[in-house]
DNA sequence: AATGAATGAGCATTCATTCAT
DNA sequence: TATGAATGAATGCTCATTCAT
């Protein structure tokens, strides 16, 4: 009477891991759809069943990525009050999540890339806007910490997007270099100095 | 030694000067041979008396800039001998080869993007090892300070990493907001985080 | 013998029945199995329980339709006897079967674009046949009439083909303008300048 | 200095030609491009030097043939001022300019199925309106005919209609069987039918 | 019997590159 | 040297058909 019953949110999730490999090793343009078919170990037709297109999976895989990036954020920006540890606990939820999809690292480029064409509407464009959303927590956290006394009296916006900047440019090393990079180090080192150099 | 050598060069130049304005704004994928050579008010086919493909044309673009930019490290690299005062002027002829190539700056996501993937040899990387070197003449500079006791004892390697990291960062946001984005304050803002952070 | 029989014969009824609509709306090639279900109601699996194939629906509809065509001529060629009234007989058999299936009418198109590439043989083509059989038939009673003396002496089978492809004419403007055409008047006026025309 | 130089005019009639012998043979559907371009001695490529895509060329082949029809009318008009030749000119440039595309007739039927469904505006359709623009000429020349006492009083717009309807059935037929019908015999045989029909 | 998830053959179209002029 | 007309390899996507349930 009814045919094969499949969860089909797991499934484009399945397809989305199988689809971010391939993007990470040959980047969007050279993954074919065959490509990502054999990786998921479906036929290239069935893709299609789940996803618009290749460009609809290549979306559909930045957005898995932030929202679990966001997850892991809120998580732990819910356990900590001290503006100091806030810092830390955002910059390591960065690395948490991309350490989640270690071997799909190098899509980070592509999203880039991608992304930085792809405008939402004729003025702005979806990364820039993600760029200021980040700036502005960062910013108001650093707002909290000139209040309670523990940074010295920095320009929060200049700051924030520094340290963003910093992030991002440790992301990069760390994708580059992989296992190679001491990236724990690099960040410790890197919110030292960023405590150090705010502090009162 | 035929005047005809120095305007193949120079007709090299100004194909790479359009190439860099279109790839900046459509990406590397996206460009089509016709598109370059409409920039570059010749035809189609003159592309390839000067290069041998769209890819030539793309690592050519690269080349040029990045020789720019050691050059301008070379000037003002040989005009002050203070460690901290080297590290500064690394950091501005990044920026300022990057402002010399302004409208395409965006180019830079798709150096990224497609660098990460090319390989010169089986195991690196010619992205890996342009870091590599920055990083070592950076991690040099920063022995220097440590020797003269202008910085305390901190680990050259990952701090030099980091310096870079920062600074690629920096450089993605002013990319991304291009004159929304006061470059200059962040740039003297984040030096001076450094300089603080790393003093002795 | 059993009542599965009656059951099946229905329900491939019912699905040509959906079919011709789509068929007529969008023509057979832009006609999908999922809209051929959709529009029965079923699912699209279901469809080949009954039919090997699009192209078997498609057929099946066509032959669906001429039977009903012949059913109809049929019960009316056999009320009358005069050769004037058998013409008219065959006329209206015609356009009373396009009624029946009035809002599939366009489905016409397709027969002829289709049926005209599908022989039977190497060398014959099945709506040639089906025309040569027409023709005949209104050529046989032509004869009648002129041996009634009803008719002058015409060459019956010029005159018979004559007939016939004047009527696919007025179909296809039948069909072309539906309601705006008043096909009636148009089909007593064809009746009459033939009549007229050929009158002894 | 220059590349080949191409008559585009010409070149986009010299593959009109090779793709309506195609056409006519497997129908628009099963006309495949690479079929085209070997029909016309061309790569596959370059056809989309001349057309942006398969049915931009159908058209192109409509609407050349339509050109043609109308050029052979409006000669043939010309010469004559007498009603009732006004119609046998209207009537043997119908079939004139099909003679002309002898091997490519079966066109016809794909230009009918096609063209009834796509539509110039939400209401109404360019076949539509071509069949109306015949309609009214003929009307026109049929009203002329009534009030120099040629024929009798018929409704012009009626009678118009029929007498288009019966060319096309006519048309049909002849494309049907090509050499096997007589369609001169058929044709003055129909001619004299009409003129005999609506004669005064 | 009924279904819709899965599939891959098949095709229109694109575009880097070639080459006749 | 300069050109753009010509080309076909390459690929995203469609959809009739199959088949597990």
């Amino acid at each position: 009477m009814s045919p094969r019953i499949v969860d089909k949110e797991e499934k484009k999730k399945q397809i989305i891991g199988a689809a971010m490999q391939v993007f990470a090793k040959n980047g969007l343009n050279a993954t074919k759809m065959t490509d990502i078919a054999l990786a998921a170990g479906i036929g290239k037709g069935t893709i299609y069943e789940y996803f618009k297109s290749k460009d609809d999976i290549f979306w559909g895989a930045f957005n898995f990525m932030m929202e679990d990036m966001e997850t892991q954020m809120a998580k732990k920006l819910f356990k900590v009050t001290d503006p100091a540890e806030k810092l830390v606990a955002i910059i390591e939820a960065f690395f948490g999540s991309l350490e989640m999809f270690q071997d799909s690292s190098y899509i980070m480029f592509d999203f880039w890339a991608e992304g930085i064409r792809k405008r939402d509407d004729s003025a702005n464009n979806f990364l820039k806007k993600l760029y200021i959303d980040y700036r502005k927590l960062i910013a108001s956290i650093l707002e909290e910490g000139k209040i309670a006394g523990a940074f010295r009296d920095i320009d929060s916006n200049i700051v924030a997007s520094t340290i963003l900047g910093a992030m991002d440019g440790l992301i990069l090393q760390w994708i580059l270099f992989g296992q190679d990079y001491d990236v724990k180090k690099a960040l410790s080192e890197f919110t030292n100095m960023v405590l150090v150099g705010i502090k009162d």
